[in-house]
RNA sequence: GGGCGGAUAGCUCAGGAGGGAGAGCGCCGGCCUUACAAGCCGGAGGUCACAGGUUCAAAUCCUGUUCCGCCUACCA
């Protein structure tokens, strides 16, 4: 009889299933040549290190989302897919495989280093398309990219030239961020800043004429690359020593004292040790005032010749052995403790080192401008709002760029160099001369550009750029972007700059922003501090669908999220309820008979006509939502329909039709079923893909999959607002007897009789005519309908928009107190809301300045609440009579 | 130092273009009522962080305070 429908929902049956059968219909293709309009997202591209966490999980859920939600309303939908080769992440992973079989990749050497990580990335580079799909992702496969596909190197050795020529990309000295440890330049943005606990150190300079200078720092180990000692020029303290010498310790240096504004004379001693080669600001400083530049650490982090006797030693020690020996003769004043923020590698934690080396950046400030406009003049909009603040501030203050990193796995930048006039060549492919002076003595510049280079190209670069493609005409500027605000700037502010540049228009027409999932501490979710939830591990315990849509319903805009695993498990329940409703459904449709014609609302019952106009309402709140990007809402929505509409009431309120209607009834129920659940489906698959894939398949339906189905349209000419209003007395009255057996504590299988009183005929013939339902999900036998008569004495009470429900209860004469304490309870809150009502229109000026509709509320409400009050007390005057025994 | 966000039921959080406080989970009471015990029915529980202000009306707007969180920054 229910062949396949288990009492419980078994995801696993049926998700690789449908998603197989989606792909082989070609379903997630975009068409080139299509006449319906386009809708496009380019997907974040996971690094092909990854493996699936909780923020692809939410990112690919919500653009997923999306994506099937506009392809069912027409769109011509392209989803492009790919993944990212994450330059040092990518090197790393090999690196410490390499470490394993006691090689590293000086050995190895430069090509074979290079073709061994295509081997990896060839073998293990896929697992994260893998799982997106596990997701249920619908992106276009067939159309997958790779940041260091042929295509996207070219777009990469195009672009990187055409900014070349028009001076946007330099090279030059300076002071960038070094990793000792990955043995690379940073970018700025690729440095975490996190407060360390450390040592303010006063050391104690001689002056040249005798005498000393405190000098206070956090790095002794850098003194002997200092080339001058810097003080305010306005330091009276100072003022004299300005133009003297000192003699730096160790090295026996002579160095100067120079004045200059950046010195804050409130901090430590007012005197500031200047490290050109080693300090960012000091660098500026050594600009500004031409000092020498002495590097004293070396690209490993050990120290240089130029340190002398501690040449050699690694930063650390150096500094240790520099303090002791310095604490033994004295040069130590005093050490402080000292909290401060440092630097540290985003991939492998290290330290930092600011370093001064020779890098190619990119000049940043003319193209930040465009990309700022673009989003001050609203043709790119940052959802929700607050980012693009975020987005303005670090746009305002955007500094260059260090494009060029010492490792080997990524873009080789395109320049070469000239052995005999050592000029630079730069060109989209490799010159046979130099352009300088022809020589065909050219290397090629070992440096690779930073990962993020070739992300930023990313919305064109996919789909063919620099050759004019269809995709790019069609698909170009894509719709929206859906990413974390993690990579705002990394990432997204980057897109904007190279879209506006070499497609001369913004590369997204949305940025929607969405939070990070945190722990339930609130806690970022990482491998260090054990508190991951793998969402692999969530799709096998609840089900995809169940995972998703929690994703979905915690996905409130503008705040982070704390996932819970009693949550999906809510959601897992919530899935089950559908199969269970679905299946209810189904057995009661075996002989449904599709006619192929309209819903005929004049031949619906009240709960048609009503479930109708709820299912109305709910497509256009989903809708809203969708549109709007509160997927949140969208899904709370649905959830609420579903459950408490749909389960709770309206399943309900058609069993007698189903199981014992006449011909007619039965059919025009059946068919409203199988109306609304179909769009109930659809309007769920974007949440939960699977499961309404597999009940729509199930039920009667039209089509070869829901997923290519028309999305639900609002239809007004369904609602009956009058039968809404009907269906919720008869709810309120159901609802009034089942509270009064709850608290009265009548058993659930006993019968109850009821009296209903109402205020006029028409109400008392609608409760006539819909005595069937109040008799069923009440647990009444009979019921007796009058029009104001006489009201029952020895009966609990209930009150419903215009009628009085009484259920006469053995006990009631003997125990008055139960009713009397319900009621007055009753009446308690009642008076609360009576009060403020009365208060509201005894106000003059609220009457004076009030818009008349919310008058008008505030008079209904006083009626209202003035004739429940009338009727309860009414009530209480009897209670406390039998309870006062007379 | 600058910027941003949060503070609502025991817990996790929605809501908020100002007009009768919501959900899930948890809790209490009762039910295996033939779709579902991953369920059904009923119930309790909130001065919407604190102090001011605007308004006829503030959880919602403004100002300040406190406490959390995040981003950003060259005070050695």
């Amino acid at each position: 009889m229910t062949e396949g429908w288990e009492k419980v929902y078994d995801p696993k049956r049926v998700e690789d299933k449908w998603y197989r059968f989606w792909v082989e219909k070609g379903y997630f293709r975009a068409e080139v040549d299509s006449p319906k309009e386009p809708f496009s997202i380019v997907i974040p591209p996971p690094n092909i290190t990854g493996s699936l966490h909780m923020g692809h999980a939410l990112n690919n859920t919500l653009q997923d989302i999306l994506v099937r939600y506009k392809r069912m309303k027409g769109y011509n939908c392209l989803w492009m897919p790919g993944t990212d080769h994450a330059g040092i992440a990518t090197q790393n992973v090999v690196e410490r495989e390499l470490a394993k079989e006691g090689l590293d990749r000086f050995q190895l050497g430069r090509e074979r280093f290079v073709k061994r990580i295509w081997e990896w990335k060839e073998k293990y580079g896929g697992v994260i398309i893998n799982q997106l799909k596990k997701l249920g992702s619908s992106c276009d496969w067939s159309r997958e990219r790779f940041t260091m596909d042929e295509g996207l190197s070219r777009a990469v050795r195009e672009v990187f030239v055409r900014l070349y020529e028009e001076g946007l990309i330099y090279r030059g000295d300076y002071i960038i961020n070094w990793c000792p440890r990955c043995r690379t330049a940073l970018s700025d943005l690729e440095v975490d800043h996190h407060e360390v606990s450390a040592h303010l150190y006063h050391l104690r300079y001689p002056l040249e004429e005798g005498g000393y200078i405190v000098v206070v720092t956090t790095r002794p180990e850098t003194m002997m690359g200092d080339t001058a000692v810097a003080v305010n020029p306005h330091d009276r303290r100072y003022r004299d020593l300005i133009g003297k010498y000192v003699i730096l310790p160790v090295v026996k240096r002579r160095i100067p004292i120079i004045a200059d504004d950046y010195v804050d004379p409130e901090f430590g001693s007012g005197a500031l040790k200047i490290t050109p080669a080693h300090d960012p600001y000091d660098f500026e400083i050594g600009k500004r005032h031409d000092l020498d530049v002495v590097k004293v650490i070396d690209e490993q982090g050990r120290m240089t010749a130029e340190a002398g006797p501690y040449e050699g030693l690694d930063r650390f020690q150096c500094r240790e052995q520099i303090v002791e020996d310095f604490q033994r003769d004295g040069t130590i004043l005093k050490i402080e403790d000292y909290r401060h923020n440092v630097g540290h590698c985003y991939r492998c934690k290290t330290m930092v080192e600011p370093f001064l080396s020779k890098q190619w950046f990119v000049k940043t400030k003319p193209l930040a401008e465009p990309a700022i406009k673009a989003v001050e003049e609203g043709r790119t909009r940052i959802i929700p709002s607050m980012w693009q603040r975020t987005y303005f501030e670090w746009m305002h203050n955007i500094r260059d760029w260090c494009i060029s990193r010492q490792i080997w796995w990524g873009h080789r930048i395109p320049a070469w160099y000239c052995e005999d006039c050592k000029e630079v060549t730069v060109a989209r492919d490799r010159p046979d001369r130099c352009s300088h002076c022809g020589s065909v003595k050219l290397w090629q510049e070992t440096d690779v550009l930073d990962t993020w280079f070739s992300s930023a190209l990313w919305p064109f670069s996919t789909m063919g750029w620099p050759n004019e493609t269809t995709e790019l005409k069609l698909f170009y500027p894509t719709s929206v972007l859906v990413t974390g605000f993690d990579i705002l700037f990394f990432w997204v502010a980057r897109m904007m700059m190279m879209g506006l540049k070499f497609m001369g228009e913004v590369p997204f027409r949305d940025v929607y922003i969405h939070a990070l999932v945190r722990d339930m501490e609130g806690q970022k979710m990482s491998k260090t501090r054990g508190n991951v939830i793998d969402p692999l591990v969530m799709i096998e315990r609840y089900g995809t669908d169940a995972f998703r849509f929690s994703l979905a319903a915690f996905a409130a805009q503008g705040r982070d999220i704390r996932l819970s695993e009693e949550r999906i498990e809510g959601y897992r329940n919530f899935a089950n309820k559908i199969w269970n409703a679905a299946r209810f459904s189904w057995m009661n449709l075996q002989d449904y008979q599709d006619d192929r014609k309209e819903i005929d609302l004049a031949a619906c019952s009240t709960p048609d006509k009503w479930i109708l106009a709820r299912l109305n309402r709910t497509i256009a709140e989903v809708t809203r939502a969708l549109e709007e990007y509160r997927f949140n809402e969208g899904a709370q929505t649905l959830y609420h329909f579903i459950w408490h509409e749909l389960c709770d009431w309206y399943l309900e309120l058609i069993k007698p039709y189903l199981y014992q209607g006449s011909g007619g009834r039965r059919a025009t129920t059946q068919k409203t079923l199988v109306y609304v659940l179909d769009k109930t489906l659809k309007l769920l698959h974007p949440y939960m893909p699977f499961i309404t894939e597999e009940i729509w398949q199930r039920l009667p339906h039209n089509g070869d999959s829901i997923m290519v189905a028309n999305y639900p349209e609002v239809r007004s000419d369904l609602v009956d607002e009058e039968a809404v209003k009907e269906m919720e007395r008869i709810k309120d009255v159901i609802t009034g007897v089942r509270n009064i057996r709850g608290e009265m504590g009548v058993a659930p299988l006993t019968y109850v009789d009821v009296i209903l009183v109402a205020d006029d005929e028409k109400i008392a013939s609608s409760l006539k005519e819909h005595l069937r339902f109040i008799q069923d999900l009440a647990r009444a036998r009979q019921i007796r309908i009058a029009v104001k008569g006489e009201r029952p004495r020895a009966a609990a009470t209930a009150l419903a928009d215009g009628v009085e429900v009484f259920v006469p209860l053995q006990g009631l004469v003997e125990d008055p107190q139960m009713e009397h304490r319900r009621l007055t309870k009753e009446l308690r809150k009642l008076l609360d809301e009576l009060e403020i009502t009365q208060k509201k229109l005894a106000n003059e000026s609220f009457l004076k300045k009030a818009p008349a509709e919310i008058i008008n509320k505030e008079r209904e409400k006083l009626q209202e609440f003035s004739s429940l009050k009338e009727k309860l007390e009414r009530r209480l005057d009897i209670f406390r009579e039998l309870a006062g025994g007379g």
